[in-house]
DNA sequence: GCGTAGTACATAGTAGAGCCAAGTAGCTTC
DNA sequence: GAAGCTACTTGGCTCTACTATGTACTACGC
C-alpha cells in the first residue's frame, strides 16, 4: 500500500505549480539555454529534487514564449542536432522581478500561518 | 489593459495549489475550527494575503475528511445556525509533519536556483 | 546491420486544485 | 420585507503537471 506516499508526491506535484515558470524564468535570467539543458541544471541545482518531465518543460516554455517572456531562436549544435535556445525578454525581467517578490511574500504568509513564532523543525 | 497584473493573479493562485491544504491542517491543529472561522482566521494571520474562497475552502475540508485526515461534527450555535467543526486526526497530524518538511525542502529548493549567492531583492 | 541508450523536442490526453457562480438557509437590522 | 452577514454545498470552468507516445539524430556494442 503506497497511499500515504502517493499522497506527499500529489503534494510536491501541486507546490511545483506556479513555481516551474519561476524557477525556468530564473535560470535563463543568468544565462542562454535550451530545454534539455535547463531541466539538466535545475535537477543539478536541487540535487535532484526538481526533475522536470518533458511534459511540463517544453510546454511552459512554449507558453512563456506566447507571452513574451522568453525569446527562442534555433541553433545546430555540432553534432548535427537542432536545439531551441531561450533567453529572457526585458518583459520577462521585469516579469521575473514581480515573481521573485511575490514568493518572498507567500513564503512569508504560509510561515507566519504554518509556523508559529518559537516552532522549529 | 490588467495583462501584466492578471499574469501575477494567475502566479499567486497556482502557488497556492498544494499548500492550502497544508495552511488549513496548521491551523486546525492548534484549534478546532469551522470552515468560515477557518477562512476569517487564515486571512487576519496573513495580514489579508490569503482569502480563501468558499469554492476553495470547503472541497479541501472535504478532501482532507474523505482521507481521514481531519475529523468533522455538527454543532448548533447559540444563534441557531449549524457549524461543521474539524479537528485533525492522528494521521492528519503525522502528514502535516510530512508537509511542513517538504515545504522546508521546496522552499529550500526554490531558493538554491531562484535566489543564487549573493542576490538579494 | 541492429538493438540499446542518450540527446532533444513535440503533443494528445488525464487528473487535480482553485475559482466562479449559484443555491440553500438562518439570523439581524432597518 | 429587503438587505446583509453568517455558514455550508455544488456544478462547471480553467490552468498546470504529468503520462505516454512519437519523431529524429548520434554513439556504442555486438
Amino acid at each position: 500500500m503506497t497511499t500515504a506516499i502517493h499522497g506527499l508526491d500529489v503534494y510536491r506535484r501541486e507546490l511545483l505549480k506556479g513555481s516551474t515558470e519561476t524557477l525556468i524564468l530564473s535560470l535563463l535570467a543568468e544565462q542562454e539555454m535550451y530545454g534539455y539543458q535547463l531541466a539538466k541544471e535545475m535537477e543539478r541545482r536541487s540535487g535532484g529534487y526538481f526533475h522536470l518531465k518533458e511534459g511540463t518543460l517544453y510546454p511552459a516554455l512554449h507558453r512563456l514564449e506566447r507571452d513574451g517572456l522568453i525569446e527562442g531562436h534555433w541553433e545546430l549544435s555540432e553534432t548535427g542536432q537542432s536545439r531551441r535556445y531561450y533567453r529572457v525578454s526585458a518583459r520577462g525581467m521585469d516579469r521575473l522581478d514581480a515573481m521573485l517578490a511575490e514568493w518572498n511574500t507567500f513564503a512569508d504568509a504560509v510561515n507566519r500561518i504554518a509556523r508559529p513564532v518559537g516552532v522549529l523543525v
